[in-house]
RNA sequence: GGGCCCGUAGCUCAGCUUGGUGGAGCACCCGGCUGAUAACCGGGGGGUCGGGGGUUCAAAUCCCCCCGGGCCCA
């Protein structure tokens, strides 16, 4: 399947057909545009093969097997949330391959059910199954949903594919295909085996409308709906006027009614209500009074249920009702607690087992007969005698008119209640008894549970999640009564009843069957078997299977088994899935389900849930809302990148709320990203820097503190890196790759090393600039490389493969490793101390308007404590260049202190009443001894001094005492100590700071002029301040280096013509005319 | 009604596992930088950390209850 292709570092050739020249070479351009970009990148991708070769990397090294779940067919687009999902795998897959693993990638589509058939239904202006079987036929109908579900296959994959995520897009499995319906036919032949099988009467939430059953975890919508509540008397046999009064919501349901149910330990009520006698649970009475407007009424006994036992009742509408004939045996109260609660209703629970699940199973337990009188398109059926033919919601009225007029109606009222309908069609749904298919997956429940428990789960509450659901697991019921999905593999002998259960199409053909072309029905349906025990004609049921028995068996179904077994044996069990919180309840638990029921064991090991993606607001993004964001909207204003490693940016188990902001805030981290890249090609490019040559190695003797720190920095993150890709924590290497690449590199490190590299010469402290920032940014795309696939990519192409250096892409890279032997913690630890004291300079410059242009003599800084005093001592170099000072002295607080300026105020409402008199004289004193009350104040709490004669002591409460200091002085607090700058500058900061400015000027004009940055240049200069014409000639030379000036003359060059720039400026309130020529 | 998750600045979210004086970005105001700059940096204002109780020397963090929102079930 793949072609062969050269493996090694192709040491300066490039196949790209790049000229390649041992020295960085690339060329950015000076913005990040996302899309030109990743169209670049696309198109290489494809013409390189550059997946293919990835793959072909690792073949045969360890195994990873990811299985992707399937997405559902039955749209053509998708929206972030799906593209979020997509992302994560990819993102996911990246990695593990980098990082050596043989990743198993192969997509899914999950094409069979329901949905699609809606779809297709409305398409073609069907109605109903009738419509379906005999409007257009079968055939026509299935080869439409296959079509459907195909074309959206294709358009899906387009999608996926545009968003960079690497998986089989070529050969995906596909749930329609034959195979993959032949490998879920060996899973229902599996249960069949185990005794799981077998078909029976169930009671089950049922369509009208779809005429299909539904199973629990189908029953997922609910509506508000307005039904009667209605409060029903049943009279007691032999007791002329007393009644059992019940109450219930779908008086549908009580032709079929076979006995009420009571609770035996709760207390019930005789209660007199005119002149009847009604029995209801004694907590009920007040609020069914209540509710019938009733007062006229009197608890005349109070007993337990129990006593109810056995009590026999006649149904109003026996003679109304055929069904009744059969019934009215049953017609007595039965103790059944499950049944029956204390909060609503009336303690008495009528019961129709036809139509609710405890009823089922109550009326199994004494062994009365199960009638459904509704049939499948929820019609009253012929035993409902009066009511035959009406559609069951609609039979409630009449019944209600018949209670009443029977007498049999105590109270009708309305309730406003959730009520299940149909997940696709929104139809009502109601409970109803049908033979079903069924593997008792109940009979499982502990093997599930503790299977579950091996698998590991992240978040940890996911799986607290997972086996509370496990707790209560039903059997499954697996048939259902379509056309569009794996049919039902079991053939029925019409003579004998004899079952087979086929596991493939060679079982099929061992009895005697042909194989059709395509397996659905209804080809399906006329493959006739001959019986092995009687020889007699067997016909396949006609149900489908649900359509999440196609996703459960993926895990081995997508490898072809067991028609193949070698592949599943191999990589079994699955080593990783991540879906969204809804498939805790949804596709983990069906791939258990049939992984135990096939298997004896839980087939995947590790999972991972993410979130759902919600709007701005918080909401489910729906069409209907209008709030729904299509992915290619977001690609088009944010490009690729950007939305991908936003989403891996967000926690992933949590909902992710929609953002547009926030995507356009990482576009701008990218966009900082891009500039480091263009900084560090654009010099190692003029100064034709060779990274094979001078490697780090090459360089270790010559590192400077900052070199050492990001080196330090950067594998510190590696390790985290790996740690957090272990943990599936992805969102946290996608934090830290961002902060190191922003936060360290851009808005550090490279200004630390800017004056290294702007040295002319190729100096040994400029190479080892160069080495390092080269080594970690190489470095740092291959760890982003999986989050920005198109960028690191563009990145690495410009910057490491135009220098002859790596691989053919950033994806056939080997991930970075951890090298702890070049992470030091304790530079690490002083740097940040040291970055934050800069932060506290800065500050405290910025609080006397004095710009960083200019110098200042002395930094003072009161370090907290001796960690930080060697800190900033250690590292002082990078504290002096990046305040622009002179000196750096420690000193402590005191020496601070000495400085302060005390206001000191009088408090005359203290003052006064102590020394009445003297008040006005101690005013006085205090006001010109300012200086020395405040610090005696502050320092000791008092001060002393004569006055006439007399000792006058005041203490702190006597004044209010504003501290400030000298206007030189400015004071920042910091973490770690006061960061302090002496603004007193003499004359030579003065020129420095002016020659700074010219510099600055003339860079500024430089750039409007366009020139490239390594273009020499002439100044010329006109101004009548002596001040700046001597700061000119002090730092003549540095002002030529800087701004690559030839000659810097006073004057105005001639002629001024298209290579010359003239601006007039204004420095420190002088004007100067400055030219520059070219 | 049950299980699980979430609630932190105007907005979007870190911090919670392992308790130690609450952070970032956006927005707003002020200032600065600028030969990677259609960029970026610094400062400022802005918080009952949903509410209440408990444990503790100390709680956004641990425990309990309540309120609001979500998911999955009944």
């Amino acid at each position: 399947m793949f072609k062969p292709y050269l493996l090694e570092p192709f040491n300066r050739r490039s196949p790209g057909g790049w000229t390649v020249m041992a020295k960085v070479s690339g060329k950015l351009d000076n913005a990040y545009d996302p899309h030109k970009v990743e169209k670049d990148i696309m198109t290489f991708w494809e013409e390189n093969r550059v997946y293919l070769k990835a793959k072909e990397k690792v073949k045969g090294s360890r195994k990873f097997y990811f299985l992707d779940g399937p997405p559902y067919t039955s749209a053509s687009n998708f929206h972030v949330g799906t593209a979020w999902n997509k992302v994560l795998k990819d993102t996911i897959i990246r990695y593990f391959r980098m990082n050596g693993f043989d990743v198993w990638d192969k997509p899914g589509y999950d094409t069979h059910g329901l949905p699609i058939e809606v779809k297709i239904e409305k398409k073609l202006g069907l109605t109903s199954k009738k419509d379906i079987e005999e409007k257009i036929g079968v055939e026509k109908f299935v080869g439409e949903c296959k079509n459907f579900a195909a074309t959206n296959m294709e358009s899906l994959t387009e999608g996926f594919k545009d968003l960079g995520v690497w998986m089989e897009w070529d050969d995906p499995y596909v749930t329609y295909k034959n195979e993959y319906i032949e490998s879920g036919w060996w899973m229902i032949k599996q249960s069949y085996r185990k005794g799981l099988l077998e078909k029976s009467l169930r009671v089950h939430h049922w369509c009208p409308r779809c005429e299909t059953t539904l199973a629990d975890y189908e029953v997922s919508e609910y509506t508000k709906l307005t039904d009667p509540s209605i409060y029903v008397k049943f009279p007691v046999k032999g007791k002329g006027n007393t009644y059992l009064l019940i109450w219930t919501t779908t008086p549908w349901t009580l032709p079929a009614n076979a006995f009420v149910m009571a609770h035996p330990e709760i207390d019930y009520a005789e209660v007199r209500v005119g002149d009847e006698v009604l029995i209801l649970a004694a907590k009920r009475v007040e609020h069914v009074m209540e509710e019938a407007g009733r007062k006229d009424f009197e608890v005349i006994r109070v007993f337990k249920g129990v006593e109810l036992e056995g009590l026999e009742y006649v149904h109003p509408l026996e003679d109304l009702v055929d069904a009744q004939k059969t019934l009215a045996r049953y017609h007595r109260v039965v103790m059944a607690p499950e049944a029956v609660s204390e909060y609503e209703g009336t303690g008495l629970v009528h019961s129709a087992p036809g139509h609710g699940d405890v009823d089922f199973e109550v009326a199994a337990r004494i062994n009365a007969p199960v009638i459904s009188l509704v049939d499948d398109h929820g019609l009253m059926t012929r035993g409902a005698g009066k009511y035959a033919g009406i559609y069951f919601r609609e039979a409630n009225r009449l019944i209600i008119e018949d209670l009443k007029n029977k007498g049999a109606l105590f109270y009708e009222g309305l309730v406003t209640h959730n009520y299940p309908i149909c997940w696709r069609c929104k139809t009502p749904l109601l409970l109803r008894a049908t033979e079903q298919w069924v593997i008792k997956v109940s009979q499982l429940r502990d093997k599930l549970i503790r299977e579950a428990d091996k698998i590991e789960w992240k978040p940890i509450w996911a799986k607290k999640r997972f086996i509370n659901l496990l707790r209560e697991v039903r059997d499954w019921i697996i048939s259902r009564q379509r056309f569009w999905g794996i049919p039902l593999p079991i053939w029925v002998c019409s003579s004998c009843g004899h079952i087979e259960v086929i596991g493939s199409t060679k079982d099929l053909e061992q009895l005697g069957g042909t194989v059709p072309e395509d397996l659905h029905r209804p080809w399906i349906d006329r493959i006739e078997l001959k019986c092995p025990k009687c020889g007699g004609v067997m016909k396949r049921v006609k149900d489908v299977a649900d359509v999440w028995f196609d996703s459960g068996v993926s895990f081995y179904a997508s490898l072809g088994y067991p028609r193949v077994r070698e592949l599943w044996e191999k990589l079994k069990p699955v080593d990783f899935i991540t879906e969204g919180h809804d498939q805790i309840r949804g596709w983990f638990f069906s791939l258990l389900r049939s992984g135990v029921i096939a298997f004896d064991e839980a087939p995947y090991r590790r999972v991972l849930v993410h979130g759902f993606a919600l709007d701005e607001h918080g909401r489910e993004m729906h069409k209907s809302l209008g709030n729904y964001v299509d992915i290619k909207e977001v690609i088009r204003q944010m490009g690729r990148d950007p939305m991908r490693f936003w989403s891996m940016q967000i926690t992933t188990w949590e909902d992710m709320r929609f953002s547009w902001v926030g995507i356009e805030r990482v576009k701008r981290d990218l966009a900082v990203a891009w500039n480091v890249f263009n900084f560090a090609i654009t010099y190692m490019g003029l100064d034709e820097f060779d990274p094979v040559e001078i490697s780090l190695d090459k360089v270790a003797e010559s590192l400077a503190d900052e070199d050492r720190w990001v080196l330090s920095r950067f594998y510190s993150i590696v390790d985290d890196y790996h740690k957090a890709f272990q943990n599936f924590t992805v969102f946290e290497a996608a934090k830290e790759i961002r902060e190191f690449i922003v936060e360290d590199v851009s808005r550090w490190y490279v200004r630390l090393i800017r004056r290294r590299v702007w040295e002319e010469e190729m100096t040994e402290s400029k190479k080892a600039a160069y080495a390092v920032l080269y080594h970690i940014l190489k470095g740092w795309l291959v760890l982003a490389a999986p989050f920005i696939p198109f960028m690191a990519e563009k990145l690495y192409q410009e910057l490491v493969v135009k220098s002859g250096d790596g691989r053919e892409s950033v994806h056939l890279e080997d991930m970075i490793q951890p090298r702890p032997e070049l992470v030091d913690r304790e530079i690490v630890e002083n740097m940040e101390i040291v970055r934050s004291i800069v932060e506290g300079v800065l500050s405290a410059r910025m609080k006397i308007g004095l710009k960083l242009r200019r110098p200042v003599a002395r930094v003072l800084l009161v370090p907290s404590n001796e960690r930080v005093r060697k800190a900033v001592k250690s590292l002082e170099h990078v504290i002096l260049g990046m305040t622009n000072a002179k000196r750096l002295e420690l000193v402590d607080e005191k020496e601070i202190r000495k400085q302060e300026i005390y206001r000191v105020s009088p408090v005359y409402s203290r003052l006064g009443p102590e020394f009445k008199e003297k008040t006005r004289l101690i005013i006085n004193y205090i006001e010109s001894n300012m200086q020395n009350v405040g610090r005696d104040l502050l320092n000791k709490g008092v001060h002393r001094f004569t006055l006439d004669g007399e000792e006058i002591v005041l203490t702190r409460d006597h004044v209010k005492i504003d501290t400030s200091y000298p206007e030189w002085l400015s004071i920042a607090e910091t973490p770690y100590g006061l960061a302090s700058i002496d603004s007193r500058i003499g004359e030579e900061e003065i020129l420095e700071g002016i020659a700074r400015e010219i510099v600055r000027r003339i860079q500024y004009m430089r750039k409007q002029a366009n020139l490239p940055v390594d273009a020499f240049i002439g100044v010329w200069v006109e101004t009548g301040d002596e001040q700046l014409l001597k700061a000119l000639e002090r730092h003549e030379k540095y002002v030529k280096e800087e701004t690559r000036a030839k000659v810097v003359r006073v004057g105005v060059p001639t002629p001024i013509d298209e290579k010359t720039l003239a601006k007039e400026w204004e420095i420190d309130g002088s004007k100067i005319t400055i030219v520059i020529t070219w």
